[in-house]
DNA sequence: GTTGGCACTCTCAAGGGGAGAGTGCCAGCG
DNA sequence: CGCTGGCACTCTCCCCTTGAGAGTGCCAAC
């Protein structure tokens, strides 16, 4: 099933045509702009034997070529190459990145728009989950003799808040005062041996209590995705046609509900991944490719970047991109909380 | 210029029937589905009279009529009464607020998604912007020798996190105790008077003018506003028919700038206002309304909920419930952070 | 002041036709 | 045997027309 020499850079030549222009391409297109020696009765020949090898088709009788699913994932694994950001937009993107705040919330959202603006696609990039948070500072704050509001920075600078009601009246100096006392105890620990230490009295357990249950269900809760992009991508040419697309891509990042489409088996999976049409594991995103590129897998369930488009998007500059973004966050990450994870 | 009683009613009917159905309201239609005393030919004369004072308007001869600007602003302001929200909407909400965790931000987002899904139009809720921020908690983590992980909380539970370059290696234990010894010192301050505490060495010196200068910057970044509930807006009919018009919507929410359509002479006002049509500063927002109820004024610059829709919009649910967010959001922070303003 | 009647206007959807774009195929050529 | 020019064929797209339907505006009568 191999193609030819000739076929493989007529293929190519009418993918990366399409993918610019967004209109089917014709045969006597590609010999004009691409000064083929060949007639375009000769391209309409290799055409046609590509449509029938499943690599190209065709709206309508009268139209140019359009590539199919299978045409775009030989494009992608043999013919587009590997690109890299050029060095000037890297040094940019890593510049914004060291004057963020040291946050992976942050740099997440950084991420996230600088990849929906350099490529006029949807980007959505998670954090890492951590398996389970541990305590690095707790302050508690009262708010009234029975009411203290409990903050408590962990690992990788991430912050819970929490009210906490006191069973025993509790005047601010004795709370600052218990607050010190427990920092040493907590120092380092997790839910579980959270609930091993021991307390001094009613409010110290209430506090411990309230600790421990926060620290399991803000593991579920951290961490959640940023997206951008959503107008780049409305406004390709593909959701012209189709407003009932576009309304539902809108609600599912409206509802932040995009996140559940990037399929859990490509993070786990470690390398980057690109998933062309039916690929993906929603009908929602037919006639959209995916690029996957999961990160950070020490510290937890991986993070990842995604980029969603119209099938129709440049490959080459969207791993290229997604590689990148994954790599720097990674490397963030390992410099900032390196030794924490 | 004052309407009879009757032209009132009518008013009102063809407003209503119009928020409700999205097409233009036929005077045979006004008397068969409110079953009026009068033929329809009397309240097409009713209507024509309304027409001439500007109250209504006409897309074409042969269709039925709909409210101008002017004609909402009148029902705005005399025609809708005053609306609450129901007493188990009100409980939900407050529920729903309760269990949120303790922090501005969080409740903005709660607001704006619970506005968003029971309007269907879109909700901007802006916390209120401190004038100057106040050091609660300073903690240092030292990534290594020469590098430190700044974590300040502020008042109202807000963080700040910084990486802080050590002029002089500072190894860990040392780090801490700097952190324990600035925390009595700084507790309290604000950037200006933070700049006015003596340093004990170099490292004191630069964490401290870090700190200063985080307050200061910070006051500028903090309380970024949020945002939900597009997709249900550009679900809406009048955006349908004009595409382009959705697409600016999505660019404006997708980069976050719907906030500056947001005219703060509204906000400083102090109380709620609706904006209707050319009311509105922005062309964008032409055939738009804009209902903003602004809150925590006492914490800083007054923070806001902001209800966009089409000029079509359900005012009275919108207003009652902007209201009641507001006036929700006001008390929540009371609660909390009420001694700490 | 109210009403029924009627002419008038405008939109909207469906149908028809012509121009344009590209292909598929074939016969001829090197 | 591969390449090429020519030509018929097909399909889309746009414009125009047409007819039905919806509502109004106005008038004469009550």
């Amino acid at each position: 099933m191999a193609l030819s020499d000739r076929r493989e850079s007529i293929l190519q030549i009418v993918i990366q045509d399409y993918i610019e222009t967004a209109t089917p391409v014709a045969s006597r297109h590609v010999v004009e702009r691409y000064a083929l020696p060949t007639s375009a009765a000769t391209i309409r020949h290799e055409m046609r034997l590509l449509e029938s090898e499943g690599y190209l088709t065709h709206p309508h009788t009268s139209a140019g070529r359009v590539p199919s699913n299978r045409g775009y994932r030989h494009f992608v694994q043999s013919l587009m190459g590997h690109a890299e950001l050029g060095v000037a937009e890297q040094a940019t993107v890593r510049h914004q990145f060291f004057q963020a705040a040291p946050a992976v919330d942050e740099w997440a959202e950084l991420a996230a728009n600088v990849l929906a603006r350099s490529l006029g696609l949807l980007a959505v990039v998670a954090p890492p989950q951590p398996q389970r948070l541990r305590v690095r500072q707790l302050e508690l704050i009262s708010l009234n003799d029975l009411l203290a509001l409990m903050i408590v920075v962990v690992q990788e600078a991430r912050v819970i808040r929490q009210l906490t009601p006191l069973p025993a009246p509790c005047p601010p100096e004795q709370l600052d005062a218990m607050a010190h006392r427990l920092n040493s105890d907590v120092n380092g620990h997790d839910a579980d041996s959270v609930r091993t230490v021991p307390a001094a009295d009613a409010d110290e357990q209430a506090v411990l209590d309230t600790l421990a249950r926060v620290l399991d269900r803000d593991v579920e809760r951290s961490g959640a995705a940023s997206i951008a992009g959503l107008g780049g991508v409305v406004g390709q040419p593909e959701f012209h046609a189709e407003p009932e697309r576009s309304l539902q891509l809108i609600d599912l990042v409206d509802r932040q509900a995009i996140t559940e489409l990037v399929p859990s088996a490509a993070i786990e999976e470690g390398g980057l991944r690109v998933l062309i049409g039916e690929d993906n594991p929603s009908d929602l995103l037919q006639d959209c490719s995916l690029v996957v590129a999961p990160y950070g897998a020490a510290y937890g369930r991986a993070g990842y970047v995604a980029i969603i488009g119209p099938t129709r998007m440049n490959y080459s500059r969207s791993v290229a991109a997604a590689r990148f973004h994954s790599a720097l966050l990674q490397e963030m990450m390992d410099t900032v909380y390196g030794g924490a994870a």
